[in-house]
DNA sequence: TCGGTTACTGAACAACGTTCACCGCCAGAA
DNA sequence: TTCTGGCGGTGAACGTTGTTCAGTAACCGA
């Protein structure tokens, strides 16, 4: 049957063709940027035949993005090798900001638009392994902590210490994306931003001495850029 | 000239209303949901008569959304009595976290949405002063806990510290705008997620024994609501 | 009474997401 | 070979949206 084979081949490349498009709209100039006439006008197609390829707007941006989250996946990772929790948690961190600071539009649309989303079938089949789902590596890493020892007993949760460290770091993201060049407050380099953030919160969440402090100062003999590139003032 | 005086009170009068009905859209929906038209014909005028008293729909409800945050403002204006600046910025933070729940639209607009506003005449008047300017209130508080020597010697750069700490409670603030009642996730309360926050970061920030341990420790005699209430799974 | 300013109207414009009737083409059955 | 069903795509339309603009009625000072 050969036939349907190149008829189904076909349709995925009008697929691919509509979100190559729309992705090129979509990272440069963000969700309203992306206009089904545009896209179809893009590709030489009609803007209703879209329609054929998904249900709406939404739907197809959405897979665009999630399509595009694979490229944090495959940087977080390697990150699974590292023993120590704690570094493993720190790295995970920069790394993290580091992807939406690079998509922030992919980021923004995510994490801080809204997320009434219904998870599909493929969500929800890598829900809560730690190598496919995110939040479940970071959880996995604060349960290694606890029970290694490595955290204070006021936050022995795994669950609470996940969400707290994800928080941190989620607010550095998104105020560099929202705020980025904002004349009104004298901004920090973001990557030092980040590095007081990951560091004052695994400090503050260690036993004094379980390997917070320890590594940053270990760390610390490779100078890092810190107070060096304030934002001037405009 | 009391001819004059009317026209401008009722002018005033107009543009009231129509801030009013533009807030009760907004409030319960959002930005999308504040139609010209559904706000002209809550007033009974045409939609173009709104134009007479603002540029665009972006102006009017941002004049709305800053007119609001003086209820933050106004939360915020005692906790400048507290005379120790860590407990300050803790209560600061628990306050700047419940505003930003009980007001997720307005939230949402002015610090998840896009910041790219040139600031008027009325906020370059207040910038800098801690009683009115929300950030340089944050800041003054750790310029003062720099030079009571709280803060360990890593991290004494006021600016730096201000803005990490704000990106904490902007975290969990955010995560729960934009996440809330989300399946993914097994959420902890969200006082819980901000007392974790703040808690940690202090911990972090803080010289150890020069006041955040302490102050919690204190604390912790009127027993605060912990791993109390999770978010159970849908 | 006259002239000008002001506040507002009604109608239109352009752009958006989305729908729907139609149509041509091609694979498989008769 | 001819018929037929369905699939993919088209073109035109619908209903919204924000926004503009010529016109108008009321009002105020002269």
């Amino acid at each position: 049957m050969s036939s349907a084979d190149r008829r189904a081949r076909e349709r995925q490349e009008v697929r691919d063709k509509i979100l190559n498009a729309a992705r090129d709209l979509f990272a440069a100039q963000g969700f309203e940027a992306v206009t089904l006439r545009k896209v179809a006008q893009a590709i030489e197609y009609a803007p209703a035949a879209i329609y054929g390829h998904f249900r709406d707007k939404e739907e197809l941006v959405r897979t665009l993005c999630l399509a595009d989250f694979d490229e944090l996946v495959r940087n977080v990772i390697p990150l699974a090798e590292i023993a120590d929790p704690i570094e493993r948690i720190r790295r995970l961190g920069h790394a993290y900001v580091r992807f939406a600071i690079t998509h922030p539009n992919h980021y923004r649309l995510m994490f801080m638009y809204r997320a009434q989303l219904e998870p599909d079938d493929d969500a929800l089949a890598r829900k809560d392994d730690p190598h496919r789902d995110g939040y479940a590596f970071v959880r996995h890493a604060t349960q290694q902590a606890i029970a290694e020892g490595r955290i204070r007993k006021e936050w022995r949760d795994a669950e609470l210490l996940a969400q707290t460290f994800w928080a941190g770091v989620h607010g550095v993201a998104s105020i560099e994306i929202a705020f980025k060049g904002d004349p009104w407050i004298q901004w920090c380099a973001v990557e030092q931003r980040t590095g007081t953030m990951i560091d004052a919160l695994l400090d503050g969440l260690c036993e004094p001495g379980a390997g917070a402090k320890a590594k940053r100062a270990a760390s610390a003999s490779k100078p890092r850029a810190r107070a060096a590139t304030k934002g001037a003032r405009r």
